[in-house]
DNA sequence: TTGACATAACACCTTTTGGTTATATATAAT
DNA sequence: ATTATATATAACCAAAAGGTGTTATGTCAA
């Protein structure tokens, strides 16, 4: 049994730049560790730090292929911050959006 | 004048799971600063400190009311969250959802 | 005008974050 | 077998985050 305990939140995951980029890369295509290192300027160690957030905040995957281990998208867990996003969606979209709230909320 | 200078990331801002509930406080209503920290376990400067860095990534803003400050909800900057989520949605919708996306962008 | 209250401004401490370098291990290629 | 490559891991460091408590200042109300 392989118990995946998610230690890192999703929002906490996302905050920094350099780990929004890394997810950017990895939506386009699956790539190694040496791979997504090149694009930056800090070591190959920072990245792969940025990766174990990543994976703990279960948004990427990386798996051994010989030498190399692939890191590829999973983008469920942003599902949630979606969802948390959809509450304000009444207060910045229009009045009738707002209304719309309203109304199925019986406020 | 009064330049207003967006010194925080909002990622950064809504990492924070205290700072997501303040948000969450204001969105019902506009509240002070005592009000808003009698919510919580931790001191009152805590909380000031986390209304400093959201105010600083424009999600709220205060007024000086008498001897009051009250805080009021600015979600505007949460568009910028929305926007960045808008291009993954393709990868957890449904297979309808992702062809969109595909035809949309000629790929 | 005095006292109580709300907020601001500090100084300080601890933990976490984000990075470094160095070393070790495993695989691939020659 | 040897060598080069890719990743893993450990030790270390500086700066920022997140909290504390204390003191100062401004405002309301009796």
């Amino acid at each position: 049994m392989e118990e995946v305990v998610k230690k890192v939140d999703v929002f906490q995951a996302i905050a920094d730049p350099t780990r929004r980029d890394v997810l950017r890369l990895l939506a386009n295509k699956e790539r190694s560790i040496a791979e997504i290192s090149s694009h930056y300027d800090m070591s190959r160690t920072a990245i792969v730090k940025h990766l174990n957030v990543l994976t703990d905040a279960g948004l990427v995957n990386g798996q051994k292929s010989g030498r190399e281990k692939v890191y590829h998208l999973q983008p469920e867990p942003l599902t949630e911050v979606k969802q948390w996003l959809d509450y304000y969606e009444q207060f910045w979209n229009n009045k009738l959006s707002r209304l719309k709230f309203l109304v199925e909320n019986e406020e």
